[in-house]
DNA sequence: GCGTGAACTGAACAACTGTTCAATACTCTG
DNA sequence: CAGAGTATTGAACAGTTGTTCAGTTCACGC
């Protein structure tokens, strides 16, 4: 964990931004309090970034690329990426809700490539076969998502300890074991479902 | 649909507030804009609910009574309900990440009922055994909830067309086959996160 | 009719918002 | 050392915020 000290003053602007952004939402934060936090004034905010939507895509940017840096292997370093990283994560967690430019560019692009991922996997026998593969990939993404999303409840259902990585492996292994045998053990659901909406 | 001339204005304050607050969140809100979009003056708003947080707790407090009243059934009336009201879901939405005591209430409801639902259903036999029954449910639950939060990013991979309805039910039917006849043919994955967490 | 209380309003207030600007401190180049 | 350019600041600005309040309109029981 690097210091907060030896960084210039834009990237600790930025990342008091990130962590403002994140636990507050963009709206209830003001670049007074983000510049507190960083320990400048609130006109250098301005200065370095011109507005506080300049702010805004700043930090949209940062973000997008540390998820890029390290989400080229698959998948799961995705998800590793994203434990480590608390207010990377609240972050993105608000920008998905805000619908922002770089949140919707990343959320296309991880379900194009679990699209892809998953047709390999089809291809090559250990994924089941999908009427819609479009839809699988975004349900599933959105899957992946969820507790990302909703992380300060599941946190607190599963423990709460600060420590937030063990309640995330524990929901992650519970996602994992209904992806891999299934919940359900018929299909009695996916009937009734099916009923309905023929109507 | 009923028309907003025929509330009272406190009903349509609250509808207005629903909408707004939903849309662009509760910071980016102010009381003019909703005392505008219900046609009467900010200071009635304020006379009625006493402040924006009153106002907040009102929504908060008429979500959770729609929900309740349509939910006893069981879990599939939550969904259908949640596919209806969209202004509802997108407060709801908000009112999750924010953290409200409502939001927080409701989601450890359904977990609690998704849990004693799930518990009936091994004893039936027509859900699978679960080494976490409470991390289980939890994750169940939120990926329930996961479309609902990412529904902007979901509808605009899905075709995107103003009736929600359609990906909606598209999204619900891939997440069921998923949980029906579960997503990856062997346990390859299952085995490498055991493997992973050991360490 | 008369009064009483609720619904409702416009104007005002202090606090806070994002942003601008002139001025100062700092750091490096020549 | 001179100077150019950047980093940084405090003070000020116009606009918006949530909230207050005195006053007006309205409906209804006596």
């Amino acid at each position: 964990m690097r210091s907060a000290s030896d960084l210039t003053a834009r990237a600790r602007i930025r990342d008091a931004a990130l962590a403002r952004f994140g636990a507050d939402g963009i709206a209830a934060t003001s670049v007074r309090a983000v510049a507190a936090d960083a320990g400048v004034s609130a006109a250098l905010v301005l200065h370095h970034f011109g507005s506080k939507e300049g702010l805004r895509q700043a930090c949209d940017e940062y973000v997008l690329d540390a998820i890029r840096a390290g989400g080229d292997a698959d998948i799961s370093a995705l998800g590793e990426m994203l434990q480590a990283a608390t207010p990377l994560r609240r972050y993105l967690a608000r920008a998905l809700l805000d619908g922002s430019e770089a949140a919707t560019t990343l959320f296309t692009e991880v379900v194009e490539r679990t699209e892809r991922w998953l047709a390999q996997g089809e291809a090559e026998g250990w994924v089941r076969p999908a009427a819609d593969a479009r839809a699988r990939a975004v349900t599933y993404v959105s899957w992946l998502l969820a507790p990302l999303v909703l992380g300060d409840q599941v946190g607190r259902l599963l423990g709460g300890d600060p420590a937030e990585t063990a309640t995330a492996v524990r929901s992650a292994r519970a996602g994992l074991e209904m992806l891999t045998g299934g919940l359900f053990a018929d299909d009695r659901w996916l009937k009734a479902f099916t009923a309905v909406d023929e109507r």
